[in-house]
DNA sequence: GTCTTATTCAACCAATCGGTTTAAGACGGA
DNA sequence: TCCGTCTTAAACCGATTGGTTGAATAAGAC
């Protein structure tokens, strides 16, 4: 399902090292070893954050010798917006709902005392 | 910060049980218990999962007699939306000046070729 | 007061996560 | 060919997660 997918795209983006590699890669593709010397800790880590980033989707890996640059799939961002967007819309509704509610009960209130 | 609100944020939401969760509340207010009917795990699991979209500040909780209704705070997903937007707005903004560049490459080609 | 409902707390468990170190590939350059 | 660089693989470790069960607390309802 993309329920899968959904999930994986979230949780990469639960950690800050990894949305900041997702802020690196917006500004332009870079590799591996580049990135690392951003974090402080081993390659290695940095390499299985971006084995999960893969995963998700969220980028892809190209192939330059033995380099192979990381490439931000940013469509990918778009499943979490539809998914974040149409919640808050129903949320925001609802609360509209609510909202003219209560100013008809007002009215009645004021109809009732006039 | 509001790095590890982000973070908390993210992370509630990559659980398929407290999306799922989030989009029932998104229709309305509900208490734990009427949440637990709709799944197939112990109430003590779902109230778990209402601790961790609390601490993401996801949802409140009110009180009425013995039962604490679980309200939807929408506002929160505005956090998300605006990471997101941010960097798939740089991303989108480099694909396009990549664009441009490899027509003006064009240009110089035809230009050069006449 | 006692019973029932609604919720939380605490201990436990297997699985996953985020990091380490060490070793092994893959590739270009002298 | 051998060397240095870039990357991945594997084993390990402590902490966290997502679930369980059992007990404790809070608040009506009878």
């Amino acid at each position: 399902m993309t329920e899968d997918r959904l999930s994986r795209v979230f949780a990469a983006l639960a950690d800050p090292t990894r949305r900041d590699i997702v802020a690196r890669l917006s500004v332009g593709d870079a590799t591996l070893s580049q990135l690392a010397t951003h974090y402080d800790m081993s390659i290695q880590a940095i390499s299985k954050h971006l084995k999960v980033l893969g995963d998700a989707g969220l980028v892809s890996r190209g192939r330059d010798a033995q380099r192979r640059p990381c490439h931000l799939e940013a469509d990918v961002l778009d499943l979490m917006t539809a998914w974040i967007d149409r919640y808050r819309r129903a949320a925001e509704e609802r609360f509209q709902r609510l909202d003219t509610l209560l100013a008809d009960l007002a009215d009645d209130e004021e109809g009732a005392a006039s």
